[in-house]
DNA sequence: CTGAAAGCGCTAACAG
DNA sequence: CTGTTAGCGCTTTCAG
């Protein structure tokens, strides 16, 4: 572990380049304004001192930090067991890393935490926040805005105020389970069940909307509550097959759900897709993939999804609005971008379950 | 997106508490050395403001950041593919968080952004760094190294200079695979394979080592190289039961390998663990647990490695050996702590699939 | 186009 | 025990 070396700060670099702080910290800064023979010399006294630039003294002055929060509120070990995060993570930190921000990672442990979390955010430490698995009750977002940072949030926020609605990205949870249910129609299914997800956060509420839009009149008892995870659609799976053995088809809230279920059926003898066809959510590949059979399902990008809300953060600092930022977006075109929030499209993925 | 407002000063502070700067200085910073009827008006004054103290101001002077870069040099997709590398970030944001440290997420895809963290690194902006994934040649160590940062790897690195080693925490993979192997053996069984993970990480090679010191004088057919991924998994068991197809147990280099290879026993109709007994190694939940038949593994806890190089770094830091850190060290009790390195036990986790 | 000078908000001697 | 005084390293008017 070695010991951290002073470094050579503007005013050495200057010294050696025989020019004032002023000049040098021009040429550092995007070099316009300095002359060609001055800014060589102050580029070559940089590299030869190997100076960086000190972003403490940088943010004292400017006020800006380059950095950006990642708040994952997630109390349960969920998030850790689905490469959804990381996915998120991953797009987050390269449209970061190519507008040289860094990535402040703030993961909370309950309630307990916020008041950390939001005593840092009002610290001023960042310039914006992209906060993450909002549940329906969560007094985090209260608290964020009541600290005051640009903040972008990672799926449709459950609440709104007399303000400007918050900015966010998410998915079209709601079109894209309308797909996979008229998909099992299309199939020549009648008896289709739903496994929710935890119905405290709008991603699953929406994902139940969109089957009840398609199979609004079914029976009831089709749909089971569940978590979003394999040990969660395993007893969803039980309980289904208990109040409905006719089930011909099942709608899981996400993939993880969606493997418990297979397990299940595998369990009692159902063939899948031939007794059972099933359908799961998210297309995280490890888990699509080597599911047996292979998962059919509703594709996110979640890389994408990251990558954008990084983006509407970085723009919407610079003063633009939400929408300039999203006409920008290449990649994935937006579904929907009504106020604030901004909808990326889903696709069927099919595989051999479904 | 809310604008930054500009947040009360020690100046404010201390007007409004009637005493100096530097009162409300002490106060803030532990309180010593101030007497009572003044420091609780302070303490008044800085709850009336909201006041937070300015991170910025305060690093320029202290020359400390309280915080830490978590460097994550995974070219490939593996990493989020594998809940691994969630637990161990869970395990050093909850050390982090417990010393009032941020972390600062560095996420490397390839090469190219080697440069970056090194400069990153170099330019004081952390107190130290957490380092991952190292593969054989990276140049990576020997940026970081000439960056002057206090750091602690994540897993045994391959490299030694004449310097004092590096300091890290990895598990006993040499150990678990030896403790996989000969509950194999124990078992009954003769034909015992493995498949490795990519052999330019010493966790792989110890690995290999580990399966080496029980099967010495084993056929040498029965080791078939992989990458740790399921899809590597399932090649390298197709490969195997083409070479050996009386091959009746398998130690896979990790819980997806195994997947992979479990895959394709039941597709050659196989039974496992009848004719063929399968073990795994990191013990991943949702990925061990789920698994057909449930998996038997070498468990390491990933967790707790993760706060445990936290903890090295920030008892480093503060100018003691590795080896005090150690002694302080809760929870599960290491293995092994030779020089700079902490080795973490592992433990066999006896289910279904042997 | 370049340099001089004035802080950004805070801590750390040093006096009193 | 408390206040005064210097800066930390950088950007940014403002002159020249």
């Amino acid at each position: 572990m070695t010991e951290a070396v002073s470094r050579p700060t503007l005013e050495a670099v200057a010294a050696r380049a025989g020019v004032s702080r002023a000049t040098v910290s021009r040429v550092v800064n995007g070099g316009d304004g300095v002359r060609e023979p001055l800014a060589e010399r102050v580029r070559q006294a940089v590299e030869e001192l190997g100076y960086v630039p000190n972003q403490a003294a940088r943010s004292l002055v400017t006020k800006r930090h380059d950095a950006v929060a990642v708040v994952i509120a997630e109390p349960e070990a969920r998030v850790f067991a689905d490469p959804f995060f990381a996915l998120q993570l991953r797009g987050i930190s390269k449209e970061l890393t190519a507008h040289d921000n860094q990535l402040v990672l703030l993961l909370t442990e309950g309630r307990a935490d916020h008041a950390r979390v939001a005593r840092y955010l009002a610290g001023g430490h960042v310039d914006g926040a992209l906060v993450f698995s909002l549940h329906l009750d969560d007094p985090l977002p209260g608290l964020i805005r009541k600290a005051g940072v640009p903040t972008v949030f990672g799926g449709r926020p459950d609440w709104s105020d007399g303000g400007p609605g918050p900015v966010y990205v998410d998915s079209d949870n709601r079109g894209g389970a309308r797909e996979a249910v008229r998909h099992l129609v299309g199939l020549g299914r009648t008896r289709i069940a739903h496994i929710t997800g935890v119905l405290d956060q709008t991603s699953a509420v929406d994902r139940l909307d969109g089957y009840r839009d398609v199979m609004g009149d079914a029976d009831p008892r089709l749909v089971v509550e569940s978590d979003f995870t394999p040990g969660g659609g395993e007893r969803a799976m039980r309980e289904l097959l208990d109040r409905c053995p006719d089930v011909d088809a099942v709608f899981a809230a996400n993939d993880l759900t969606a493997l418990g279920a297979l397990r299940v059926l595998r369990e009692h003898g159902r063939r899948v897709p031939d007794d059972v066809a099933v359908i799961g959510f998210d297309d995280v590949l490890p888990v699509a993939e080597q599911a047996e059979p292979p998962l059919t399902t509703v594709r996110q990008d979640i890389e994408e999804m990251g990558r954008l809300m990084a983006r509407l953060l970085l723009r919407g600092r610079a003063g633009e609005t939400p929408g300039a930022a999203l006409a920008q977006a290449s990649g994935a075109a937006p579904a929907e971008a009504s106020g604030a929030g901004v909808v990326l499209p889903t696709t069927l993925i099919r595989r051999a379950s479904a």
